[in-house]
DNA sequence: GACCAAATATGATATATATCATACGGAATT
DNA sequence: AATTCCGTATGATATATATCATATTTGGTC
């Protein structure tokens, strides 16, 4: 079950700087009454598609999926985020309902802000704004060019482009527990479960990478760099 | 080559509505003192990727399509987009230089609004700040919501899905002239040319189109849905 | 520790897709 | 009018990928 935190105070949050840099401390001040933080334990949904949308969402620890059901009924993973990449700015200053699926991976701590105060500070303090406006940009870029990245690869592409996504975007580390399963994987990036256990075992075979369970070792990864690259 | 237009007033501009009808006339002058507008005919291009970003750029009439080389030296492209889809919000407000190609596909007129006068605006006018953060969340959404779904679908799929695209979405019509060659419709679904003008012979034997030359017909919509759903 | 369900793993086969080859028509150029 | 180039078109074939079948391992639960 997640777990209601004690209330701590944004003005003395060590990840003030991230998005509340250019905050005063009055504004602090009103963004701690209308905010909860909670406490995720891996797998637990936070987040629904379809639901309301009544806060903004900040991940502050941790790592989350954001998924959603596509028409023909499969789920698919949209992207795997970590504290500082704003995964909540999506969708929230568009519509009213979540189109999206946020779940734990690992043990994650949520911070929900009342998304009208929120917004009733963007519109009072303009450099405020222009930092928001710079950060969701970045966030949807990148989405977005990853997702091109990723269809223009062939399969052995895509799994090492992927490889190469977590271990330096997600754990800056040759070194690493894969946080999703090959399933999950396989959503990530439009392919079947099987394939990406096959390729994942040729990789193994190659002396690319070693793997045992969950954890994943890059020992080669320039050649990994150079399969990501041209298939 | 691009012409110049002569200078008219945004406070008289027939789209001030989509993204400025919370400015005053005061802030709309000064849109106007830093602004040009500027005739493309199809095919030329209006932003090159790499250039450095000095505008917002903003489509009054025509089509353009957004493009990008990938690393291994493929075209691809990200979007097609009409008057009042915003596509000149991408990147704008988080990068220096722009990222993507924005080309013609139809006469189109562009309006080229100084970045910082625009920034300035925004921080200075809190309503109209929320206002440009709920459209650029909303553009980031579609091109997302859509790559999502075409990489889940089988080239049928993909092919029906794009073809519903423009006839819903771009012209309000079953009938119209396809503003892409095959071989940039296959760029915009990760799918070979010639499987691109095979898929479609196919749906023309079929009955579900018809086609000579860039016109396109869908005779069955319906039909072409279902393909699309289920591929 | 025994049991079950789910995840991982691998091979065989079917299917989807890309590639190669070739041809035809139209538009621009000479 | 002949030539070239490019887009469209279609068939044959090779390749990539999904699916199906079947073990094996792992993690959780009683």
């Amino acid at each position: 079950m997640p777990q209601l935190l004690d209330h701590s105070h944004c003005s003395e949050c060590a990840f003030r700087s991230l998005l509340f840099e250019k905050l005063t401390i009055d504004e602090l001040l009103k963004m701690d009454k209308n905010k909860v933080e909670v406490l995720y334990s891996k797998g637990e949904k936070i987040i629904s598609q379809g639901e309301k949308i009544k806060n903004f969402v900040y991940l502050k620890k941790g790592l989350v999926k954001l998924s959603k059901k596509t028409e023909n009924g499969k789920d698919h993973i949209i992207s795997v985020a970590k504290p500082k990449t704003f995964i909540g700015f999506l969708t929230v200053f568009a519509l009213d309902y979540y189109q999206y699926t946020i779940t734990a991976l690992e043990e994650s701590i949520l911070c929900f802000i009342d998304i009208n105060s929120l917004k009733a500070t963007i519109s009072e303090n303009g450099t405020f704004a222009l930092d928001v406006l710079s950060k969701i940009s970045n966030v949807s870029d990148e989405i977005i060019n990853r997702r091109v990245d990723i269809c223009s690869k062939n399969l052995r592409g895509r799994i090492a482009y992927l490889l190469l996504f977590f271990s330096k975007k997600i754990y800056n580390n040759n070194a690493f527990d894969l946080p999703l399963t090959r399933k999950e994987f396989a959503e990530l990036i439009d392919m079947s479960t099987e394939n990406v256990i096959r390729i994942l075992s040729e990789f193994r075979k190659d002396g690319v990478i070693s793997i045992s369970g969950a954890k994943i070792e890059i020992l080669n990864p320039e050649s990994l760099s150079m399969i990501a690259k041209f298939g």
